[in-house]
DNA sequence: ATGTCAAATAATATCGATATTCTTGGAGAT
DNA sequence: ATCTCCAAGAATATCGATATTATTTGACAT
């Protein structure tokens, strides 16, 4: 039930169905921050029985997209711009550690792997908003993932997730892109083949910090 | 369901007691790291339905305390040295940001619980090891979470969780205790009395490293 | 003897129904 | 008019049973 790689779209089991279905709708936006969440009203729209969306909703727990309410039920997770700066925060910190890991394991094989996600994220931002995000998640998580602490990688897979939501509530999801988005990516890229652990993530932290302000400004709702 | 603090014994749901149970049965060894946890067997020992074990172990898998394994149930989280040492690294880096943040915020309200649970875990202290480690967790919990970052505090506290289990499974929990605990302890306290954020988490990476070491060295099983 | 396949067994995942628990709306009293 | 309390309604939490899926056992062929 990782979120961290999607190794196949394998539907296998209903309640792994619905937990990539909820936390789709809760990431897009679709199912709005703070909203009930009804055992019946969900078993419907997913066309399934009442465990597997309850057992669905207690892993999104985990994730922190839902909270449970004892006795209560249970609701997507609200949002604040407090919360929203927090994960920044967190981020900054969490992935600056995993990236100096990484780049500390360098190899060929993982300049490999980042080449290509760089190629599939580029290929995937020319038509639309959806692909691009999971190209985007893929390439930032393989500048990681060399660190080889997965905890750590959950933390910021999980984290990612999070602020991927605000940026569909801010703006759509893609509407960030028109800054050069492109440009910034390459930076982190090319100084982690240099081995260049402190310029890899000032441009990391910088692209963060700039896409972090962008939203904030969004903020108030 | 989270795991911060415990306002009452109350065992209201189903759920949240066999929850509860089962944490407690992990952290200390009782279930042994790698187990498979079969439904049946659980709801056998806890006087349940099946239904509240599997959305406890759910919940569980949230903690890392359980891994899931699809269409083939549940399992007690492996251990291993590896895991450790990045639960001692991630907790060095992690608590350390909470705690200068908390003496950022620090006031009179916080120094006044800090020495409340201080006292508590001396006095639980002397008699045995449950209580103490209840005790021992709600201090440290209470150095960190006056920085006001709830995802932050989550996660310190999830860490905690996992590395007092490797301090049951090696000692039976309690032997470590033959260091001058109490006067580390005092040592952050104090730094955090005079808002000296360096001393501070100085003091406290080291009681951290310490037991670490010790830790470490007991491995190998 | 050994490897492979199929039937039997055991466990999980899921469903439908019931018992609890919370929420809501209204009647009565102050 | 406002507050409190009680009853009706809605939703959750839980149970017992079934269908599905993995694992083991044993027979057969090589």
């Amino acid at each position: 039930m990782d979120a961290i790689l999607d190794t196949e779209g394998k539907e296998t089991s209903a309640t792994h169905g619905a937990y990539r279905r909820l936390r789709e709708m809760i990431l897009t936006g679709e199912l709005p921050p703070g909203q009930k969440l009804k055992i019946e009203q969900l078993r419907k729209l997913l066309n399934t029985g009442a465990s597997p969306v309850r057992e669905a909703l207690s892993l999104l727990t985990s994730d922190m997209l839902v909270e449970r309410i004892d006795q209560r039920g249970f609701k997507a997770a609200p949002v604040s711009k407090c919360n929203f700066e927090e994960i920044l925060l967190l981020r900054c910190n969490l992935e600056e550690t995993a990236l100096r890991a990484s780049i500390v394991n360098a190899d060929a094989t993982w300049e490999d792997r980042l080449v290509l996600r760089h190629h599939h994220m580029k290929r995937a931002g020319q038509n639309g908003s959806h692909d691009f995000e999971d190209a985007h998640k893929a390439f930032h998580l393989a500048l990681l993932d060399n660190s080889k602490l997965p905890l750590l990688l959950r933390y910021c897979s999980q984290l990612y997730d999070l602020n991927i939501r605000y940026r569909y509530l801010a703006a759509g999801g893609s509407s960030y892109k028109k800054r050069n988005i492109a440009a910034e990516h390459q930076l982190i890229m090319d100084a982690a083949f240099d081995r260049d652990a402190d310029a890899a993530t000032r441009h990391l932290i910088d692209h963060y910090c700039r896409t972090g302000e962008y939203l904030s400004s969004q903020m108030g709702s």
